[in-house]
DNA sequence: GCATGATCATGC
DNA sequence: GCATGATCATGC
């Protein structure tokens, strides 16, 4: 079947709304499948679109599926999340990057432009309690990354293609770029690939959209979601978007809190003061991540107190863990991992000054090394997965429960510690979470050692 | 000063 | 009502 336009084609493509994947290969005429037979397939959903709803047969060139229209067809998963929401289950992964043939490519003859300009990405509802095929389509929806959103792709695509060119193949990472990531996947993580300018092999990646970024189009599409802007249409970025936010930031380094505070009118004792500070500062209210840029790019801000004498007091915290999800997974698919994997950081620095007031010196984006993540953080992982394990141990001491799990003198990178509102260790209590033993203990989240989080701020400025 | 546990205020 | 982004408190 030809579509002569675009437009055809997504009207096409929604007739598929709504109905599981099973009624797309019954309404199928001319095919005899059996769905016990198909559905445990690899690919299976992008398989019954293709053949079902479109006609075709899957390949795996190089071109677009619908060469004519230079569309490619994408079917990916969302889930619904406890609260409501919608997320994307997943990153959309594209085609893999040969690192030497990309190396001597542009952005407009890349192999991601040549086959992912535009994409025609169909939803589906994934549900652990349901078969495949009775899965059902959502939405189609159609992207040509146009405007805001292709200017930050390009610049995406040219930081990977500067690692590669540096012979830093094997340093890439998803949190290095905003909605372009370069990805490793499920097998693709044990294949080592040789690189152009160096000598150093490095895992093999694709390209794909960040889960993040997926997870904001999904909601824009199918729940409408409205969120914040940092940037309109309108706004030239000439040199990016990360440099566009610290252009903004620029402008009030050297107030302090209580300047800040007072300028945008924030009464406020929270101990994330600065991180709400950061947000008016961009000209948002409420929080960062409620922004779409942010949102899309998984960007998290944090803000680092500095004394007078440049240290820091306070560790670094993250999200609670799921000891559940340590316990099942192996590092390399852990929830730990593709959290730092894929989150770029907006830090932010207050150093006290005489009068005991805390001034803001600079910002600055940051991710996670992969060496130190597959190196140190992964040791605390794996140790705190052995304990989870072997059951942990709770004691107390002066009215405190103490416990075994990696501490601060593990590694001097990264530790656990607890974080809930209050310290209790009682079945269903909100601030307790249920370890492996079947016994409760207070919430525990990974945290990143002050010392560390040290030797990442450049503070000759 | 360090390690560890405990807890706060806020947005959503 | 909970997750988040943090900071406070205490014993050694």
């Amino acid at each position: 079947m030809k579509y002569d336009t675009i437009k055809e084609l997504l009207q096409y493509a929604s007739k598929a709304e709504n109905k599981t994947f099973k009624e797309v290969i019954e309404e199928a005429k001319g095919y005899d499948y059996n769905i016990d037979e198909i559905s445990y397939k690899k690919g299976f959903f992008g398989h019954v679109v293709e053949e079902c709803l479109f006609d075709y047969s899957p390949n795996s060139r190089s071109e677009p599926d619908f060469p004519e229209l230079g569309v490619e067809l994408k079917v990916t998963p969302i889930r619904r999340n406890k609260n409501g929401t919608i997320s994307a289950k997943e990153r959309l992964v594209l085609n893999i990057i040969n690192y030497v043939e990309e190396l001597t490519k542009t952005f407009e003859t890349s192999s991601f432009s040549k086959k992912n300009k535009n994409l025609l990405i169909m939803f589906y509802l994934y549900s652990e309690s349901m078969k495949k095929e009775d899965f059902p389509i959502v939405k189609s929806h159609f992207n040509n990354f146009k405007d805001i959103d292709g200017e930050i792709i390009r610049r995406d695509w040219e930081i990977i293609h500067k690692m590669i060119e540096d012979g830093r193949a094997h340093e890439l990472s998803e949190s290095l770029t905003l909605y372009l990531g370069a990805c490793t996947k499920g097998a693709n993580h044990l294949n080592l690939v040789s690189q152009p300018n160096s000598n150093i092999d490095a895992m093999q990646r694709a390209y794909c959209l960040k889960q993040s970024y997926m997870t904001t189009i999904a909601r824009q599409v199918i729940s409408n979601e409205n969120l914040q802007r940092i940037i309109d249409s309108k706004t030239k970025m000439p040199q990016g978007f990360e440099q566009l936010v610290m252009k903004k930031l620029t402008v009030y380094y050297g107030k302090t809190q209580d300047n800040l505070s007072k300028e945008f009118s924030i009464d406020s004792k929270a101990k994330s003061l600065n991180d709400l500070l950061v947000a008016r500062m961009l000209g948002v209210t409420g929080k960062v991540s409620r922004t779409i840029e942010f949102q899309k790019a998984n960007i998290v801000p944090k803000s680092i107190r500095l004394e007078i004498n440049n240290t820091i007091r306070e560790d670094m915290s993250f999200k609670n863990f799921n000891p559940k999800e340590i316990v099942e997974h192996d590092w390399i698919d852990s929830e730990l991992r593709d959290y730092f994997e894929s989150t770029r950081f907006l830090i932010s620095l207050f150093r006290k000054n005489n009068q005991g007031d805390y001034v803001f010196i600079k910002a600055f984006f940051w991710s996670l090394p992969i060496s130190v993540l597959d190196g140190k953080v992964k040791d605390t992982w794996q140790e705190t997965k052995r304990i989870l394990i072997n059951g942990v141990i709770i004691d107390n001491w002066n009215g405190k429960s103490r416990n075994n799990l990696p501490g601060k003198t593990f590694n001097h990178v990264c530790h656990v510690r607890p974080k809930a509102a209050l310290s209790m260790r009682y079945p269903g209590d909100s601030n307790s979470f249920l370890l492996p033993n079947g016994e409760w203990m207070t919430k525990q989240c990974f945290w990143l050692d002050k010392k560390y989080v040290r030797t990442i701020l450049d503070l000759t400025v």
